[in-house]
DNA sequence: CCATATACCTGGCAGC
DNA sequence: TGCTGCCAGGTATATG
């Protein structure tokens, strides 16, 4: 479900809401991805100073060490007063003085991970190779020309990875590849600077614009105030295999690429 | 270092 | 119905 937009418009529905909020108690439920790394009962009475994104990660900052949440496939978060019984799929209850965070995740590739500091090891672990953020200014160009020359491997690939630019998961980087006329098994080194500006264009564009409309629901995203995605992203490409392109009414192909779909225009996405 | 496959887990759906 | 197989928005880790 999440990808950056997501993540982002979560962040946003509660990080003002729990700032300066005090832990009461933190129930888990069934195993998430990996363990909180130290016993639940040691955050009672931690503040929490606010929540920041990295990537795909919320971070809530502690008054001691911080919390790295991730949403994996399935995850949501609901922060609310009260919550009404635990169902099955919910695995974390961060019940707290202003009101109780609950994450939800039937997959449960999601995790909730404490560390010390974000220079840590536990928290370098899963932040120290993401790349840069795509949105906020810091993402160059020139720079990210000057990497993508030196990959081998798809185009698609590479922006999942993350290790170039976070937040493009499997929906926006076959949607901003559509944008930018690329197909996705193009080897990354081989993109013309011209291209290269255009798919920096593209992925900037379209991260922000789900962002402003509060993330797509095209599935079945549920920010943390209970609200669906206010609008329906029209993807032009993802999930719209066998259907005609929204630009030239080529027949959209799907393919996997890395064990994930990929979704392209053969005619408007050139290799 | 790089590129690729694998594993984790559950639910929903198409097809029989 | 009920079963089976496949698919799903992520990413650390193992392997070559």
């Amino acid at each position: 479900m999440p990808e950056l937009p997501e993540v982002e418009v979560t962040r946003r529905s509660f990080a003002d809401r729990i700032a300066s909020a005090h832990i009461l108690s933190l129930y888990l439920g069934k195993p998430l991805r990996w363990p909180l790394g130290v016993p639940a009962a040691s955050l009672v009475g931690r503040q929490i100073w606010g929540v920041r994104r990295r990537g795909k990660y919320l971070l809530l900052d502690l008054d001691q060490g911080l919390l790295l949440v991730h949403l994996g496939m399935s995850g949501s978060l609901n922060f609310a007063p009260e919550q009404p019984e635990a169902g099955p799929h919910d695995h974390m209850d961060l019940v707290t003085d202003r009101g109780v965070l609950r994450l939800h995740d039937p997959r449960r590739f999601g995790a909730v991970v404490w560390a010390p500091s974000e220079d840590s090891a536990q928290a370098q672990k899963l932040l120290g190779r993401l790349g840069v953020e795509p949105l906020g200014g810091q993402f160059d160009v020139t720079a990210f020309a000057r990497a993508l020359k030196k990959r081998q491997s798809a185009i698609k690939q590479i922006l999942l990875a993350g290790g170039e630019v976070v937040g493009v998961g499997n929906i926006y980087a076959s949607e901003a590849l559509f944008m930018a006329g690329i197909r996705p098994t193009t080897k990354a080194s081989r993109l013309t600077q011209p291209r290269v500006a255009r798919l920096h264009a593209a992925i900037i564009q379209v991260l922000n614009r789900a962002v402003e409309q509060g993330g797509s629901s095209l599935k079945d995203f549920v920010s943390a105030e209970g609200r669906t995605g206010y609008f329906q992203l029209e993807a032009a490409v993802y999930g719209r295999a066998g259907e005609p392109c929204r630009v030239c009414t080529t027949s959209i192909k799907s393919m996997l690429q890395g064990q994930r779909t990929t979704f392209y225009c053969p005619t408007c996405q050139k290799p």
